[in-house]
RNA sequence: GGCGCGGUAACAAAGCGGUUAUGUAGGGGCCUGCAAAGCCUUUUAGGCCGGUUCGACUCCGGCCCGCGCCUCCA
């Protein structure tokens, strides 16, 4: 049975669904007004995964991952690159597109832009105030009142008067307690607007989330996902919200990944250790490493970005895709296998991809034993229940021979070298050199291709197989 | 100050109150014309101090160290 932790209790509990075999997830997508960087990327995969695998336990599931499609950032950004605001977006939305897809994340079933839910936002205010939780400021803000919802702080643990005690943000003087926050934007000069019963604004960053999530999962729904650092305020402002709105709750699993961090200090741009998505696929095989290395890891705790990470999540992938080599198509064992069953635990236990790529690194060390002995079919059989195993987490998704064809490259740049036709020729030589036992023109070729980054393999029978280094 | 997380071998990273995690790296072996790959085998663990227990890396307490959130942030 799938356990979950939640984030809500702190606890790993049985995950059981609130109308059985039907699961809804909503999760926190981002902010576009720039190129994804890894953090946002862990999110993507964690979650893909975590889709992926209630789709495999037999769920119907429902997706919904939002965009943020206006905010300050996004208002500041258009100004400074003097473009309109839906450019802006609709260029950081491709390129998020393209991101994803490249490392293998399927799109949502449905993903909502805050800028299409502005009438449910403005409903959703309304009904805030008229059941008290929320008001209009002197200054034109109409602004949520913490204090009127008594269970503001539970998921994050904290007390209000310790907020208060706590915070550094410049007290507003419109605001009646320090604490509440803007639900809707008076809209300056020159910013984007939308029509409400209080005046020209725009949403609150949290109220959007309350709004799009409730449209279209319902009041009450099972999942609630994103990155660590929205569990605090924004995921305690849409339970405020959203159970203020319906007085009853508002979401049952709440699940938060952890952070990407580089010299185990968290990612950010003030500190120039920031790496989007962009950087870092040029230096990769493919894609895939980036992915395998993010789920190398428990999805809940923090994980460190280096190069050398990389490198070693690149020699790992290789060593799976070594094992699929060379076989045949076939059929997985039929029924329950240990391997299976180890792979479905691991990821029962709150998705621990980790132990689940071990399984598979277990398993491929089965198949090459097979194959050693000379049993193909067995390992064929087995390397077919690798591929329904792998296909759960999304890794190992290529032909292997296709693998072997990337090259790793060097510094960022891809090395031209020599062509597939180019190997292909240069072998058929050395393999007739070494029918003539003229090792040293034998030895001379391979060197030749060494030289270009490719390797060679002398599998028994007289075959030769080769990857780039 | 408040709340929370973590310290595992050369590097990375899991599970687990007593039995091999796993990958990479190192040693030895098999295989190979020689290599490579693969397989077998093997060396390096559990921050520190106490406690519980027949037995603790795993539970409890204290200490030290690192990190995160408390402000926009995946």
């Amino acid at each position: 049975m799938l356990r979950i932790h939640n984030s809500l209790t702190g606890q790993v509990e049985p995950f059981v669904p609130l109308v059985p075999g039907k699961v809804r997830l909503y999760v926190c997508g981002i902010t576009v007004y720039d190129y994804c960087h890894i953090g946002h990327m862990r999110m993507f995969v964690v979650f893909d995964v975590v889709r992926r695998y209630l789709r495999h336990c037999g769920y119907a599931l429902t997706f919904v991952r939002n965009i943020t499609d206006i905010d300050d950032k996004i208002i500041r950004r258009a100004a400074e690159n003097g473009e309109p605001i839906e450019a802006l977006t609709a260029r950081y939305i491709a390129a998020m597109d393209e991101d994803a897809a490249q490392l293998g994340v399927e799109r949502p079933d449905i993903e909502p832009r805050a800028t299409a839910y502005v009438p449910e936002i403005l409903a959703l205010i309304q009904r805030l105030i008229e059941r008290g939780h929320a008001y209009v400021a002197s200054s034109g803000d109409v602004l949520y009142s913490v204090s009127s919802f008594p269970d503001y702080g539970r998921l994050s643990g904290k007390r209000l008067a310790d907020l208060r005690a706590g915070a550094r943000v410049d007290v507003e003087e419109s605001k009646h307690d320090p604490l509440d926050f803007v639900l809707w934007k008076r809209s300056k000069l020159g910013e984007p607007t939308w029509d409400s019963p209080w005046g020209p604004g725009r949403p609150g960053w949290h109220i959007e989330c309350s709004a799009m999530s409730t449209s279209l999962l319902g009041d009450y729904f099972d999942i609630h996902g994103g990155g660590m650092d929205l569990k605090f305020p924004h995921h305690e402002n849409e339970i405020a919200q959203s159970c203020g709105a319906t007085g009853h709750p508002f979401v049952k699993v709440w699940m938060h990944n952890g952070f990407v961090n580089v010299d185990n200090e968290k990612m950010s741009k003030s500190l120039g250790n920031f790496f989007t998505v962009r950087d870092i696929l040029p230096r990769l095989r493919h894609p895939e490493v980036l992915r395998y290395f993010l789920l190398g890891s428990h999805y809940r705790g923090p994980i460190n970005y280096s190069l050398t990470q990389l490198e070693q999540a690149d020699l790992a992938l290789g060593r799976l895709y070594n094992a699929l080599r060379g076989l045949p198509d076939a059929s997985p064992p039929p029924g329950a296998t240990p391997y299976r069953d180890k792979f479905e635990a691991a990821m029962n236990e709150d998705f621990n991809t980790a132990e689940a790529v071990a399984v598979l690194q277990t398993l491929a060390r089965e198949i090459n034993t097979l194959k050693a002995a000379g049993k193909v079919a067995e390992a064929a059989s087995w390397a077919a229940e690798f591929r329904a195993l792998s296909s759960l987490l999304g890794v190992v998704q290529l032909d292997p021979e296709a693998w072997f064809r990337c090259s790793q490259p060097v510094d960022g740049a891809v090395a031209e070298g020599v062509s597939d036709a180019q190997i292909q020729a240069c072998i058929e030589a050395r393999l007739a050199a070494r029918k003539a036992k003229d090792f040293a023109e034998s030895d001379r070729l391979r060197d030749v291709l060494a030289a270009q980054g490719v390797v060679l393999e002398d599998k028994p029978g007289g075959v030769t197989s080769w990857r780039r280094k």
